[in-house]
DNA sequence: ATTATCTATAGATCTATAGATAATGC
DNA sequence: ATTATCTATAGATCTATAGATAATGC
């Protein structure tokens, strides 16, 4: 085993290791988080226990306790550390696009840099939002970030939208379009991996929501390419 | 009390019925259908207890068991008796829309008339096809529906999709993106109450990203609106 | 007699804590 | 001595069943 010797008492390893996973370790804490992921992406929250969580690391069930306070603070953790990130990385584009780019570029970036990102992450994380769980009050901070996001679909959108759709579509309403259009990548993934064509169906899929023309998305696409290499 | 006095041992009634909720009766059976789909779509599944929907109905949590074998039968009752109803609905339009009316006219009819049927559904019960629970195989029957409803997208989209579009995207995408489009009424309702504005906006949205003109979409409203009118 | 409820509870969890133990590291 | 696990278990549920009971209806 490459695994690198550490105090404490051994676990009880019963062919929990031997399961084809890709389970390349990483600290006690990381295999817990990945474990807790996993099951919560596709069980939910209140359907996962902390037994089949502690089952799938390879260790007892109170061994879980050692290195979280409890089954809350995964979730939290989970939110914190893999959705959150996500967002800031987006956070920048509105402000890193020159003011000379236009706005239909700005938006392909933004959608692809987020479908680019929700289609790697492991076990399909984006779907932690969507747990009912994460409607509860407690959850707020998790839900303002994902509102901050709409926010930013929604202005540069705007900017991108062509008249017509500007008088017919409010600038929130348009938010609320453009970022489901972008989560149609955690639906995707739940029967498939998404691939290189799917990331330039979605981006090209919001300029067109936004009434773009098809030479006006074309450009968009190579002006955005070029601000990815740029940055 | 306008309840018509039945047979059987009368409920326990400690300020039940005190709630404000608007319980307009009904059978006791649908109460409790009627409880167990706010609360399912509000906190999940799993997260649901049998007492939370007595409690809700207003009887002791045993009871739940003379009208209902077990709690999974609650949520397939409702996806069985609330969500397949508005897919059937839906199904007819493909068939029904004449070959003289344009895709686009009848794509908008189709978007519109599932939106507002998420719309309108109480305790946004569409929800429900979201839960984690129902990724389970043993819900397969149910995914498959939803699977022939995003074929019917697929279908009159691509129809209706100018040939740039065709080119660019896939039959079965387009089907992912549009009913993704459709659905973000399940999401508004999270937060406020769809009006016809959301209506014609989702209606919208779905032929723009097939790329129709505007002029297309205004044409395919007004054709939209007198097909309903016809049927 | 039939119906729809109730009370009581068994059996199966599930979360979290207490305290023991088997390693490493000084 | 410190660390990371283990075993054992308390206490709190949660689902579902058994059997009693309070109505109506014949």
């Amino acid at each position: 085993m490459a695994q690198h010797a550490r105090p404490g008492r051994p676990r009880h390893t019963s062919a929990s290791t031997a399961s084809a996973d890709a389970s390349p370790a990483g600290t006690a804490r990381e295999q817990i988080l990945d474990a807790a992921a996993a099951l919560f992406a596709e069980h939910g929250f209140a359907a996962t226990t902390t037994r089949m969580i502690a089952e799938r690391v390879g260790v007892r069930q109170a061994s879980l306790y050692y290195h979280f306070a409890g089954k809350d603070e995964l979730l939290i953790e989970l939110l914190t550390t893999s959705v959150r990130p996500s967002l800031e990385a987006v956070r920048g584009i509105e402000s890193l696009v020159p003011d000379t780019a236009s706005a239909a570029a700005a938006l392909y970036l933004l959608a692809s840099v987020d479908v680019e990102t929700l289609g790697r992450t492991p076990h399909n994380i984006g779907t932690l939002y969507l747990l009912p769980e994460v409607q509860q009050e407690r959850y707020d901070s998790f839900r303002t970030e994902r509102q901050e996001l709409q926010e930013i679909y929604g202005r540069l959108g705007f900017r991108a939208a062509r008249a017509e759709v500007r008088a017919a579509i409010a600038e929130p309403r348009l938010g609320e379009l453009l970022i489901q259009v972008a989560e149609v990548v955690i639906q995707i993934r739940r029967t498939r991996s998404p691939d290189a064509a799917d990331a330039d169906a979605v981006a090209s899929s919001c300029l067109r929501l936004c009434g773009c023309s098809e030479a006006a998305i074309d450009e968009a696409r190579s002006d955005a390419r070029s601000l990815l290499v740029g940055a």
